[in-house]
DNA sequence: CGGCGAATTGAATCGTATCAACGATGGTGG
DNA sequence: CCACCATCGTTGATACGATTCAATTCGCCG
């Protein structure tokens, strides 16, 4: 369940909301939050819950899941720091959302931001290419889920976790192989197999299990398409 | 490539554009739009192309498609009568738009549907949805790639255009078996063989290989999760 | 040091892809 | 109008990539 009276001491007061603080959840739409913390695996939000608010990573990082009736996972996408989720368009959310690691996020009333697009276009403009660069992303699972190999998968989730981290070549790994696993719809497997073969042909290496270091990134590129 | 100029007769005439008629984009938008045709494996528009138009489909099918170096290609979504597509965050087209089957598209000016956004708060909202509802599509669509089996993948899409077309329990397939097994991640002779088997229990029946009757709905459903 | 979850590795199995042949369908031109 | 050809769909035999089951190993915390 959420837990929105988390202790929190706001660095500004937001004036209509109580305890909370301005955030920036893209250029241009500042809008008032409660900053909320989650422990390792605590649960965002729940499927079919309603969808009263949009939630913004301040740190760590967020997974949302689909479960299938007997249990089969798969993981939509990752959020990291700036990353905005729990946009929906029903009233309900189609996934639910967990911290993968210890994290902080900013809640924002849904009502709210709807407020905010009403008063100013920028913000409305801007939450549109929210979820549009959502969309684009989510194709990009998809040509990935549905035609790349085991090997590719791997080597995509690698790169694009090494762009979206500080830019020098060592990625750290915040999830655990069935996390990597349930994103790319293989098993753990696979995963650790892949990662060791990758490995073995020096295309990567493994610091540590949670540490990849990618010491020429124009050698992955083409293993991953 | 894109034609704008094909000969079309308007029934009302919207002002600023010149040939052009209103369409409705959403409950909410209306807004001017030229019509134009496009025969059966038509490009609407390419991956990488300048998006410089939304559009809504009138009348026929309309696939978006993503193609790897190799020649792979998934199919992103199938866009019917009513549908939008080519909305993107990034000014370039992240897929391409063939016509599955002949077929008439309001093309609307980025241009045009971004004032119109400014002017009108309900359009902004409408089209934050429009973003909303086919990232919650794209969502479904990666839990079916990335963990359900062959049978469940070719269930679940007989459902959806079930659901899509009109409410009696006959689905006319308007894509080809290349088309299904793009858009489903599967090869041809999988999904022909898949349909083949849910035909033999008799869970559907082939009128011909493009009409499936579905006589008992509740009992295709559990075989989609 | 002991114990427990995470990750790796190996062997056997299974689901889907691939390769190949054949049948059905529809459009075209003689 | 019908024969022809191309395309689409179906079906069978085989191959392969990923899964499953099982056994260690690694790393961390008590």
């Amino acid at each position: 369940m959420l837990v929105l009276d988390t202790p929190f001491h706001p660095k500004t007061s937001a004036g209509s909301v109580p305890g909370a603080r301005l955030v920036v959840l893209a250029p241009g739409i500042e809008i008032a939050a409660v900053v909320s913390t989650f422990a390792r695996d605590e649960e965002i939000f729940g499927e079919g819950e309603i969808a009263r608010h949009v939630f913004l990573v301040m740190n760590g990082v967020v997974r949302t899941c689909r479960i299938l009736a007997d249990g089969r996972r798969q993981i939509g996408e990752f959020y990291f720091p700036g990353d905005v989720f729990g946009l929906e368009p029903n009233d309900v959310h189609g996934s639910s959302a967990e911290a993968l690691a210890p994290c902080a996020v900013a809640v924002i009333k849904r009502a709210e931001l709807e407020q905010e697009a009403v008063r100013n276009t920028e913000s409305a403009r801007a939450l549109w290419e929210l979820a549009a660069r959502q969309l684009a992303r989510a194709q990009e699972h998809i040509l990935l889920l549905g035609r790349k190999t085991a090997r590719e998968r791997v080597a995509s989730l690698l790169l694009d976790l090494a762009d979206r981290g500080d830019g020098n070549g060592t990625v750290r790994l915040p999830m655990s192989r069935a996390d990597m696993a349930d994103y790319l719809g293989l098993t753990i497997e696979t995963v650790s197999r892949t990662i060791s073969e990758l490995a073995r042909d020096g295309t990567i290496r493994l610091a540590d299990s949670r540490t990849v270091v990618i010491p020429n990134r124009g050698r992955l590129v083409p293993l991953a398409a």
